[in-house]
DNA sequence: CGTCTGGTTGATCTAGATCAACAGGAGTGG
DNA sequence: CCACTCCTGTTGATCTAGATCAACCAGACG
């Protein structure tokens, strides 16, 4: 992590993360007007942006942090459905529906989230008929992501679903050491790792300890270094 | 079934299934244009309105049937995502983000689909704003139903997930029967049950026998008499 | 220093997969 | 008409991936 990311931008314009935004092509007066009506607040772990069954009082723009959305059973059991970081805004969804929340967004790291309320986005939206645009399109992804997450459930292993997440770590996170060998820091602990592949954490650590034999990657605590990408890749099992 | 639902309506402005698509607030003359540029056919069980990897070169309007939509894997497992029936529009999402359909759309029941290219859409997109609210509207709700199902199969036993597809069915095609008891006819076959649920045909076999002897529900073929609607409900396992 | 959280390991149990057999239609062709 | 195959569904026997329960260790933190 970088240093400018631990303190928080305070101009919307210099924002390094506002490029994938749904503000990535206002002009610099509609910027002026996100700029105002954000307020910007450091989140510690542990913190939620919102709760499951609150009402949607605007959205949240991630400027940098990581934030895990989570579906909670009344029975106690918690399914952490995806992870956002910075450049993604949560909870929009509750808001143009008009339904309270469905899901939690819980902070898993320290992260600079800005909170832009209803009546301003209302306001954007009138103003420019792009926004609705990228809102439609982010809520495409946002089905096609759970769509692609629910059909690898429903169909493949936990060693494969485990190689898949790494993968999506390894785009996001992802980098070479010195020797070249590709290499990914999980952004995670265990127990988020098991919620997210939908198994016990001990499971996990057994998972880890069998690949490892395999010899394709080798981990050590929060540090996975691939030896051999094109064996991880067929193991997390691609689509037609 | 009724008689009416199985011969296609030629004009959108009598099709019973128009108020919930994004045509539904439409007035008669942006109605007309949908109306000319659809083109109706019917579809026996088996073929697809498009397959996975196809470009979206429209839109698929649901008059009556049940339409499967299904993602397949390379090792030729397959996973029932989600059906769909009169009044839902399919495929809209490859067309708007422009990318390949990521799924399959397979015709489950002999069914009526009007099909309205890409470039009427647009023109009716561009027409009348209210539509791409009404498609934004339709990603979030598809969004949220993927998440549902994501999260329930996280965390959920085969069981619940049963007992919710069930409840999901009851919702859509439940009655009462004579003695008022709730009946659903279970619109697919047991290998699409299985499908849906993510387990093997045997499975579902073995669960329904075990669910008969406690009592809770009784199934003959695909007639399924819900004796204690509470039961059913309690363990289809609610969200907070 | 004790306490708490996160992670690992071992022993055991079980839900569901897998493999195999078979039964009832539905269709097809003689 | 029967003989045939194909497909769906059911059941039995067995196997295994992952859950569960329990113990333990290391580091963080009051």
């Amino acid at each position: 992590m970088t240093t400018d990311q631990c303190k928080p931008s305070h101009n919307c314009a210099n924002c390094p993360s506002r490029k994938t935004t749904e503000w990535r092509d206002l002009d610099s007066r509609e910027l002026a007007l996100v700029n105002e009506a954000k307020r910007t607040r450091v989140f510690d772990p542990g913190e939620t942006l919102y709760d499951q069954g609150d009402e949607g009082r605007g959205i949240y723009c991630i400027q940098s942090g990581l934030i895990g959305v989570r579906r909670l059973y009344e029975d106690g059991n918690s399914a952490l459905l995806k992870l956002c970081g910075g450049g993604i805004t949560v909870g929009y969804r509750a808001y143009l529906t008009k339904e309270p929340h469905k899901n939690s967004a819980e902070v898993l790291t320290t992260s600079i989230v800005c909170f832009i309320e209803h009546a301003s986005v209302q306001r954007l939206l009138a103003k420019n008929p792009q926004i609705g645009e990228r809102f439609l399109q982010h809520a495409m992804k946002d089905a096609s992501d759970a769509e692609e997450s629910y059909a690898r459930i429903l169909t493949t292993s936990v060693k494969s679903r485990f190689f898949h997440v790494l993968m999506v770590f390894y785009e996001q996170f992802g980098y070479r050491d010195d020797t070249g060998n590709p290499v990914v820091e999980l952004p995670i602990k265990r127990i988020e790792l098991a919620e997210m592949i939908g198994v016990q954490p001990e499971s996990i650590s057994r998972l880890i300890r069998s690949v490892q034999t395999e010899g394709h990657l080798q981990i050590d605590d929060r540090f996975v270094r691939i030896l051999n990408m094109d064996a991880v890749l067929r193991e997390a099992g691609a689509i037609i």
